[in-house]
DNA sequence: CTTGCATTTGAGAATGAGTTTCAATAGCAA
DNA sequence: TTGCTATTGAAACTCATTCTCAAATGCAAG
C-alpha cells in the first residue's frame, strides 16, 4: 500500500502535480476496496468517514490514478464506470451475467500471451486491455430453464 | 440482407412486437453501414435521407436490434456506445489508440476457441463478448518518440 | 370495415454520469 | 514573504440516453 502511494506520487511528481490531502484520501480509498467500485461509491464512502472531498475532485483523481496504472476501469456497466485496482494483483478479466448483475472474474494465461502476440504483430504498444464476456450465469440460465422460456 | 431482415422480423413476431415502418427503417440503415457507427449517425444519416425516424425510436430500435443478434455493442468512446453488424460476419476484436482514436481490428481464433472453453468451465451462456485493448498505435508511438517522450 | 386493445411513435422533459468554470485556497520555490 | 502555479469545491453545464404521455397505428376478432 505504501508503495503503491509512493508509485502515484512519483506519476505526480513527474508531470509537476501536486500529491495534496484530497488526492490522497482518494487514493487510501481505493487501495482499501476490493473489487469493482466506481466514483460515487468512493465519494459516499468518503463522505460517511467523514472526509470531506468534493464529487470534482474524486472523479479527476480517479482519472489521475488511472493515468498513473495504479487502478484501471473495468465493465462499463448500466452507463457507470467502475475501476478495480492494477497495482500488484494479476491481470484478470470479467463475465459478467446481463439478468443479475454478478461479476464472474477468471484469468487465462494463454489469453494473455496470445494478446501480448497479437500487440507485437501489429506495433502497438498496450497500455491496458479488457475482455468481457455477457451472457447469462449458470444458476440465471437453470432459474429460466424451470420458469419455460 | 433480406435473410438478415427476417431474423429481425421473427425475433420481433416470437415477443408480440410490430415490425414497423420506423423499425424497417432503422433496419436497413444499420445494415447498409459498414464499420462502427452511433445512434447519432443513424439520426443524422437518416434525417438526411429524408427519413422521418426520432431520435427516441432510433435508440429504442437499436436495443431491439442489439437484442436480437444482428448488431453488438462495440468500443465505448467518448461516452457514446457504438455499434457494428454481427449477423454474417466473423467475430473480430479491437485495439483503440488513445492518442489518435483510430480503431484496428483484429481476429484470433485460437483466443475465440479459449474463451468458448472458459464459457463452458462457469457453465456460462455467452450472448456477446467484447476484447479491447487500450494503448498507444504504431504511428503515434513513432510520433512520440520523434517529439521526445 | 369497425371496434377494441395493445403496441408504437415523437416531442420534449427528465435523468444522471461526468466535466467545466471560476473564485478562493493551498503548496512550494526563491 | 512574495509570486506563481496547481488544486479545490460548488454549482452550472454537457450530452448521451431514457422516460412520459398523448396521439397514432397495427392487428385480431366480430
Amino acid at each position: 500500500m505504501v508503495e503503491a502511494r509512493d508509485r502515484f506520487r512519483s506519476h505526480l511528481a513527474r508531470r509537476g502535480l501536486r500529491y495534496t490531502a484530497q488526492r490522497r484520501l482518494v487514493t487510501d480509498a481505493t487501495l482499501r476496496r476490493e473489487g469493482h467500485y466506481d466514483a460515487d461509491d468512493l465519494y459516499e464512502g468518503l463522505r460517511a468517514a467523514g472526509s470531506e472531498v468534493s464529487r470534482a475532485t474524486v472523479y479527476r483523481t480517479l482519472g489521475l490514478l488511472r493515468d498513473s496504472g495504479l487502478i484501471k476501469e473495468v465493465l462499463q456497466c448500466r452507463g457507470r464506470a467502475s475501476y478495480e485496482a492494477v497495482y500488484g494483483l494479476e491481470h484478470h478479466d470479467h463475465m459478467l451475467c446481463v439478468e443479475c448483475g454478478k461479476v464472474i472474474e477468471f484469468r487465462d494465461d494463454r489469453i494473455e500471451e496470445l494478446q501480448r502476440r497479437i500487440c507485437r504483430r501489429h506495433g502497438f504498444r498496450a497500455l491496458e486491455h479488457r475482455m468481457g464476456i455477457r451472457g447469462i450465469c449458470k444458476q440465471c440460465a437453470a432459474a429460466q430453464k424451470e420458469s419455460g422460456d
